[in-house]
DNA sequence: TATGAATGAGTGTTCATTCAT
DNA sequence: TATGAATGAACACTCATTCAT
């Protein structure tokens, strides 16, 4: 029933599973933990396109054949990373109590819901690389796929608890699916070095929300 | 009807004449065209970081030697490109009419302008690569910038036109600026295989974009 | 003795134990000496210029890869050598019991250090293209200068020993300088396939050197 | 008997010879002059070996397509700027009068050779990197060989006129010959930023010959 | 298990030379 | 004759991946 006996969780130690993990298991996850911080930094640094293998390992502090112990490529570290970026949202949400979406107005919502998404983002800087390599070169499409599917579901949950019953759960799916867009193009511009530009085309992209769901949601439409 | 209006001369003229251009230079000009068609075909297959120079060359039929008769590097191709997009944006807009924005409804504005937008994106299957790439790696952003304050700049004057006048130049300009960030997220999932899911989406975006300014054009915002 | 004298090691010892040097290392000292060799022969051959990485990784029978493993680029293969030729000279010099600068007879002194010069050119074939390039294209310029420099040192020591009290240190310099200068010429005709030519020229390049010494090391001077 | 009716020759005009040439030839012997002189430039600027025909072309502004109109390949390009320095030493030789080899002084008789030597080197800027080139890539070497023989016989003729009747002609072949490898070293630091240095090199380079002329030529020997 | 040397196809780019105009 | 585009083999160098130790 524990899910989290999963190897990369973060959060699992020695005895939070009845069936004691082996040290080297143990050892071993770890290391991939770090080989997948060292992987993050790298893909954030220079991209995952320009990324190389030995850099990361290098980065890690370990030789490159060391990498590929836990690795089969490079590709499967973009899709590690994306699988624990998927778990890492899952702890977060798990984490936080769940947003009381039918309470509260709108604006509220939204602004809510935006924060998390920017902090996750902030904290986990591999991310919007990963993001961009998957649109980019469809070699991580797939697994980043995942984790399109998985945000996307997260917030259909929460958007279905505040649409009114006339609208589908497709239709909650659609609109949650664009929610994620427009996340993902706030994503890029917050890169940017213009931090005053970025603040503003933030509050902007709020508004944008706001309004769709707005409309979206509201109970004639 | 005067034919030196070769567009993208990256020779320097002898400047003989004004009026007969040079064979030499008109068929250098071709050949410049040739050579970004073949780039984009490439860009568009492979995606910028992934195209070599080399198979852009064998997708023209001519050697690598040649394409570096015309292009410092892989970089200059890619810049070039991008001129040619924020060029061929421009002669699009002036062979159109332009859009009489204040008579538009919202609705029938942003169809019109979508659908431009979708348009040139399919008739220029290297832009949304370029995009992608300029977004990625930054050694294009230079370039890509200049097509994205084009962008910016043509929406804006269409906002304006549309806009009460308690709306700022200043405002306007922002408001292009995230309308654009919502297309550009539209251009990505314009590639997908599944084209009814895509469809839908686009539907949506253009609720999105038509709620949005709603809110942000209305007179008493 | 200890076999940590190992020479040319262009990596950063772990430093666990100053007695042992890990395999992995002598190895990797071993191969770079190997791979130096084989760049001298090229260099020999080919001369530096025309050179290739790729004809040196395959006289040393590995892979072009191989040799970037340890070597950034062919400069600093060109200048590895430079370095491993000081290394040599100072070797030569060491293992021979110095001369005996003030009982010799000039003739006897000249003809024993052009003896060992010339030997010195014979068993480093490197030691003239690289003198050359050195020249030639500036690149090398900076580590041939050590080489140079080193040159200089060892043979100002000789003459100073012979040199009467009026000749300055700085004089001494001077004349060491410039016999280098002549030892240079020496070498570029003992490339030269008419043997017989060879060394009648090398006799009168001794000659040239002892009259000079002769006037430039008289007391009267 | 008029040897001058040679292309190339610099002070060859239309009416110095019996036959009158086309001007076809004369305009095409005055391009081959001017192609002369970018390539000094670019040899003198980049060195022979990365010296590119197409700089050359640039720097004389052709076509490189021209340039291969007056010359086969690069290597003939260095070929033909040795014969032109082979000429110009000859028409400066014959346009002063002969040194007075008997009269003069050894120290004034090396001084002014000398002082020819290091002008026509300052005149002539591809006289160096030619010399380098012949050296270390042996492409050259056999124009370059011209030079060297042109060089040595104007030399032997000199030394000759002052040597006694016990030194043989032979024996002045082989001390002009040394005395222009003396001057070739010469050559090597003339090129160096630290004029000082220079100059008391230059000013030991004579010394160097005065005592070996002095030696060599003496009677007694 | 960890290392780091080894691999080798492939990358962007160059440049002497040719050729159509 | 002059042009400059075209050529293509070659170059220096990279990097994901493998392998001997």
């Amino acid at each position: 029933m524990a899910k989290n006996t999963s190897k990369h969780s973060l959060l699992s130690s020695s005895s939070d599973s009845p069936e004691v993990l082996p040290r080297r298991q143990e050892r071993g996850a770890r290391r991939i933990e770090q080989l997948l911080d060292s992987a993050a930094l790298v893909f954030a640094r220079d991209g995952y396109a320009k990324a190389t293998t030995n850099a990361i390992a290098a980065e890690a502090g370990v030789s490159p054949g060391s990498l590929y112990q836990f690795f089969r490529n490079k590709q499967q570290i973009g899709e590690a990373l994306a699988q624990r970026l998927v778990q890492r949202l899952g702890e977060v949400q798990a984490s936080i109590e769940p947003l009381d979406a039918r309470e509260q107005a709108l604006p509220a919502l939204v602004e809510s819901i935006t924060a998390r998404f920017m902090a996750f983002h902030s904290a986990n800087p591999a991310f919007e690389p990963l993001l961009l390599a998957a649109d980019a070169s469809a070699e991580l499409a797939g697994s980043m796929q995942a984790l399109h599917v998985d945000l996307v579901a997260r917030l259909q949950q929460i958007i279905r608890a505040r649409a009114p019953a006339s609208v589908s759960a497709d239709r909650c799916h659609l609109i949650a699916e664009v929610c994620i867009l427009i996340f993902k193009a706030m994503l890029q511009t917050a890169l940017q070095a213009d931090s005053r530009r970025v603040r503003r085309v933030e509050a902007e992209l709020k508004l944008v929300l706001v309004s769709y769901l707005g409309s979206a949601l509201d109970a004639r439409a």
